[in-house]
DNA sequence: ATTATTGCAAAGACTTTGCAACTCC
DNA sequence: GGAGTTGCAAAGTCTTTGCAATAAT
């Protein structure tokens, strides 16, 4: 995404345009591996080094609560961003910590249509989040 | 779930029967409300004045190591568990903590259908967990 | 100039760990 | 009796908070 754009996305919510703001949008939106918190501090720290954890937190909670973009929910307790795009699922490996995109329109399909016609008691659907559990077969486990 | 029927299920497993573990997994089953530790550890003290949070998270990681319970991941990083029984997902409220399950025959099908036909490259599909979200209607929102 | 944001350090919340004492089989 | 479990306290990890200094509009 061109700094453009990420300079857009910002105004368009009313934020100030900060150098550590745009850093932390074009790092999720950029990498989309689902970096978490720490992660993004690394990457960060090339360009800014002074750049603190309390910081990337505060920055994350904003876009968060504006819907920029997303937590992902993992196992162990540690929380994972990702840019809020179309709609997709995740896929998640249970032997790394690899978690990585998935779309496919005929699940999507099913899911929605599901969705629309069921109707839940005492109940106001909003949305579905779908997680695929088990494990990539390369070796290569990039986290 | 009776208390022979506890005792059953932690022999089975190889698990020495204390009553603290007895105890927990009572909790867990029978309450349904996906406590989080601390939760548990409450309700405990009732009749174990004496369990601390250390001794509840040790069994809470043997049970889950065993999938005797699962782990709920929530928005914030509290983690929660459930019992492990028939199949089932869970409904979010956006406005309160409560997290029911939810069990629909049909969606179970449309999905196990989707994923028996769906190869995805490279990966060895397990499982899937599905997250419903929305708000109860109800003002009584019982945790 | 005003208001919001950053950086820093301290505090908070949840969870894990180490070890001696104790239980279960 | 021996191996595994508990209780306790301390430590660990991730995240939030308060406030003065700083930067954006």
């Amino acid at each position: 995404m061109a700094n453009k754009e990420l300079i857009r996305i910002l105004a368009e919510n009313n934020l100030k345009i900060t150098p550590q703001r745009t850093a932390v949008l074009e790092v999720v939106t950029n990498l989309r591996n689902h970096p978490t918190a720490d992660d993004i501090a690394e990457y960060i720290r090339f360009s800014y080094p002074h750049i603190t954890l309390g910081t990337i937190y505060k920055i994350l909670n904003t876009f968060t609560k504006l819907g920029i973009i997303e937590k992902i929910n993992t196992d162990n307790d540690i929380t994972r961003y990702d840019p809020v795009l179309e709609k997709h699922h995740h896929i998640y490996c249970a032997e790394s910590e690899r978690i990585e995109d998935f779309y496919d329109e005929e699940l999507k399909k099913i899911l929605d249509n599901y969705f629309i016609k069921k109707k839940i008691p005492g109940f106001i659907y909003k949305d579905y989040k779908l997680q695929i559990m088990g494990k990539f077969k390369e070796s290569d486990n990039k986290k």
